[in-house]
DNA sequence: TAAGATAAGAGGGACAT
DNA sequence: ATGTCAGTCTTATCTTA
C-alpha cells in the first residue's frame, strides 16, 4: 500500500551501483559499492564541510585529536552577526567591503544552520540506535538509516517534522533498502507520531532523496510466517511456488506482499493437510483476514488451483 | 466456530482543472 | 492548489456451513 515502486520513466541514478548495496566505509571514508567497489559520494548530498562524523561511533574514534569534535565546530561560541554596512568602530563601508561583508555574513550563517543540523542528527543517531535495538532489527540497519536521515536533514527535510517520524521513516526506509521485512506499523508504534505521519516522511524521503526501493518480494515474508505458525518446509516451498507463478502471471502488482504471502501459505497449507484458519495466519502475518480472504481467492481462481474437498 | 459476504471509510497515487 | 477517480486495505457486522 506504501509500496513505491518506480515507474518506468524514473530518472536513471548518477550510480550504477543500488542503493541497497552502498554501505558506509569507515577506514576509507567513504560510501561505497560493495557490489563493485565502486565510491559513490554522490549518493550523500554533500553540502556540509568535510569533518563532519557520519555515525556516533566514528565521533568517537576521531575525538582523539583532540578535545569532542562537537567542541570544534568553528561556530561554536560565536555570538556576533557579521553587518554588512558598519565597520567595528561604527564607520559605513564602501561598496567593495560591503559585498564581502555580506558573503561573510551568508557563511556565517551557513555554518551556524550546518551545526545545528549537525546537532539534529547527533539525537536523531541515539534515536535510531534505540529503534534498531528495540525492534530486534540488524545493526546494519543502524547505519543506513543514518545516511538517509544525514541525507534529509542537510536537505532540510526535517525541519517543521518531528524529529522522532523522520527517524521512523528512515529507519523503515533502510529496511525497505535492504529488503527486511518489516511492515511500517510495526517501527510506527514505537513512536508517537503514528502510521500516518511516519508513512508521510517515508514517502518525503523516497521522493525529495530519490531513493529507489528494490520492490518487496512477497516470498520474503513466507518463511517468517511459516516459523511463527511451525508449518513444515513443505508448505513454504509450496507457498513460494504458488507466488512465483502469482509473479510470472502478473497477480501480485500493486498488492500487499504480506498478504499475497499470508494467502498463498494459507493454500499451501490447506493442499498439504495441515490447515491453519485465515485467522492464524492473518495475525502471524500482520494482515486481516479479509486480505487473507481477497488475495486467496484471487489465486486460487487465476491460478486454477484446485482445492481439495473436505 | 471458521469462513464468506457486504458495506463504509481511510489514505494515497494519478490525472485533470 | 484542489478535486475527482479507481484501486487497496481495514473495520465492522451479518450470514452461511
Amino acid at each position: 500500500m506504501e509500496d513505491t515502486y518506480p515507474g518506468p520513466g524514473a530518472a536513471e541514478e548518477k550510480s550504477r551501483c543500488p542503493p541497497e548495496y552502498i554501505v558506509y566505509d569507515e577506514e576509507r571514508g567513504e560510501y561505497v559499492c560493495t557490489l563493485t567497489g565502486e565510491v559513490v559520494e554522490d549518493t550523500v548530498i554533500d553540502t556540509g564541510p568535510e569533518w563532519r562524523a557520519y555515525t556516533p561511533e566514528e565521533k568517537t574514534r576521531r575525538s582523539r585529536v583532540g578535545s569532542p569534535l562537537t567542541h570544534t565546530l568553528p561556530d561554536y561560541g560565536i555570538l556576533t552577526t557579521i553587518s554588512s554596512y558598519r565597520d567595528a568602530s561604527g564607520r559605513k563601508l564602501d561598496a567593495r567591503l560591503r559585498i564581502e561583508a555580506s558573503r561573510l555574513r551568508r557563511l556565517q550563517a551557513k555554518l551556524r544552520a550546518t551545526t545545528s543540523v549537525e546537532k539534529n542528527i547527533e539525537q536523531a543517531a541515539r534515536e535510531i540506535t534505540r529503534l534498531v535495538e528495540a525492534l530486534n532489527l540488524p545493526r546494519s540497519v543502524i547505519d543506513t538509516a543514518m545516511m538517509i536521515y544525514r541525507q534529509a536533514a542537510e536537505k532540510g527535510l526535517v525541519r517543521g517534522r518531528s524529529l522522532e517520524s523522520m527517524v521512523a521513516a528512515s529507519v523503515y526506509a533502510a529496511c525497505r533498502m535492504r529488503s527486511i521485512p518489516v511492515s511500517i506499523d510495526q517501527i510506527a508504534e514505537m513512536v508517537k507520531g503514528g502510521r500516518k505521519e511516519v508513512a508521510r516522511c517515508y514517502r518525503l524521503i523516497v521522493r525529495e532523496l530519490q531513493l529507489r526501493m528494490p520492490i518487496v518480494d512477497p516470498i520474503r515474508y513466507v518463511s517468517r510466517i511459516v516459523s511463527a505458525l511451525k508449518l513444515s518446509p513443505a508448505v513454504e516451498r509450496r507457498a513460494a511456488e504458488i507466488l512465483m507463478k502469482a509473479r510470472r502471471m502478473g497477480l501480485t502488482a500493486g498488492k500487499d506482499p504480506a498478504g499475497l504471502a499470508a494467502a498463498a501459505i494459507y493454500i499451501a497449507a490447506l493442499e498439504l493437510g495441515d490447515r491453519r484458519t485465515q485467522k492464524e495466519i492473518a495475525s502471524a502475518a500482520g494482515v486481516t483476514e479479509v486480505t487473507v480472504r481477497n488475495r486467496y481467492k484471487e489465486l486460487v481462481q487465476k491460478l486454477n488451483i484446485p482445492l481439495p474437498v473436505q
